[in-house]
DNA sequence: CAGAATCTTGCACACCGTGCAACAAAGCGT
DNA sequence: ACGCTTTGTTGCACGGTGTGCAAGATTCTG
């Protein structure tokens, strides 16, 4: 599973640390929600496994659920980067569907899988996700600004980022929801979904499948 | 405005009572909001509003966002319920856009604004107003799944509704965000965006808007 | 090394959300 | 109209949440 920062830059203690126990607490609120379901633990025992105190953990995050979106918002943010390195004269939709596919191959997806699932048993939990997809929806809009340019109409972003951003989230929902645990072609698994939805969305759900194609 | 139910059906004192109890609290709720802002009140206050107890609260929704999220929920179980209406001989996206454009008419739109408004300052709120329209995306692709055949792709069928949503919110939110107060032309304003950027989707995003044309 | 800046922690406190049992109100059969 | 059943309301208790605050520990800076 390839991590996303392997930057060995030089960092004070300071950050270090906070680095650190940010990555604990998230780690501890993961395993939980792993080992005894999503809502089924306490702040405390989160601060407990992670090795700090309560009241540490408020410093970082507003709720246990917070701390498990993590992994969500920073998969969209990886998607959001490559997103910028692709060449501005590509067709738009091309650029849109490669930023999300490359960006599932970087990426752990095991979590991303349960976090899904877990979101499906728990009202909280699919709330803070649902939050997180919605920030996200900003800061691509604000990308996509930076591309089309200034003149772009709001509604138009904002329209375009939120339909892109549901087709992923529908592909992904499917993919948790129809590939078991460990597949070993799960990446292509979610890849093809992916694709497959967000060219839907470009040819504008002209023609309606009738075959899964799973 | 006009409210959706003029049903004067024979209720028993039980479920009269209950609806009673339900709308003091949600307009107590609603009233709140308005006056001291979202976030910014106790349940208790909600209810010694409403002239219940706290408990009772309780007994009707998890929190007070959910007593927030009543108005969007109806919004968009109306809009389903104008789709289901259209003929099914109609192209589809016609009768998309229309089920949302003519459900705009017959809403109070203004407390839309409003909680538009409101849950862009408030992150609770907003997270209760994703839930809503994602409570919705299954209720209204169950709907879209009677109308199409039970051969249509789950992953088309969850990612065309979802697009859908999407396109309105961000129809909503721009007009929530950029229409005054209570402007006389507020539902063609309204309607002209969801009607624009669902054509926008059904056109597959082809061609990016410069002019706002607001 | 001393002082400044920053982070952690314990404490207190208001508020939240729910199980439970007592109570009240509405329905129902006679 | 009268009990009996069903259903809804209320108060209480209790564990959990989220945050301001101030004291203490740790790191940075010169």
């Amino acid at each position: 599973m390839l991590e996303t920062t392997d930057n060995a830059e030089p960092l004070g203690r300071r950050e270090q640390n906070k680095i650190d126990t940010r990555r604990a607490i998230v780690d501890a609120a993961f395993d939980l929600a792993l080992s005894v379901g999503p809502g089924s633990f306490t702040v405390d025992q989160i601060a407990e496994r992670a090795g700090v105190s309560r009241r540490t953990f408020f410093n970082y995050f507003h709720s246990a659920e917070d701390a498990l979106t993590v992994r969500t918002d920073g998969f969209l943010d990886l998607a959001l980067e490559v997103f910028g390195r692709m060449p501005e004269d590509e067709p738009l939709f091309d650029s849109i569907i490669r930023a999300f596919t490359e960006t599932t191959r970087m990426e752990g997806l095991s979590q991303h899988g349960e976090l899904f699932r877990m979101a499906s048993t728990n009202p909280d939990l699919l709330r803070a996700q649902l939050h997180s997809w919605e920030r996200a929806e900003t800061r691509i809009a604000d990308g996509l600004r930076a591309r089309l340019g200034a003149g772009a109409s709001s509604l138009y972003l904002t329209a375009l980022v939120g339909s892109v951003l549901s087709c992923t989230k529908a592909a992904m929902r499917d993919w948790a929801a129809n590939t078991p645990e460990s597949a070993e072609d799960s990446g292509q698994q979610l890849e093809g979904r992916i694709l497959s939805a967000l060219t839907m969305l470009r040819d504008g759900f002209s023609d309606s499948p009738v075959a899964p194609a799973a």
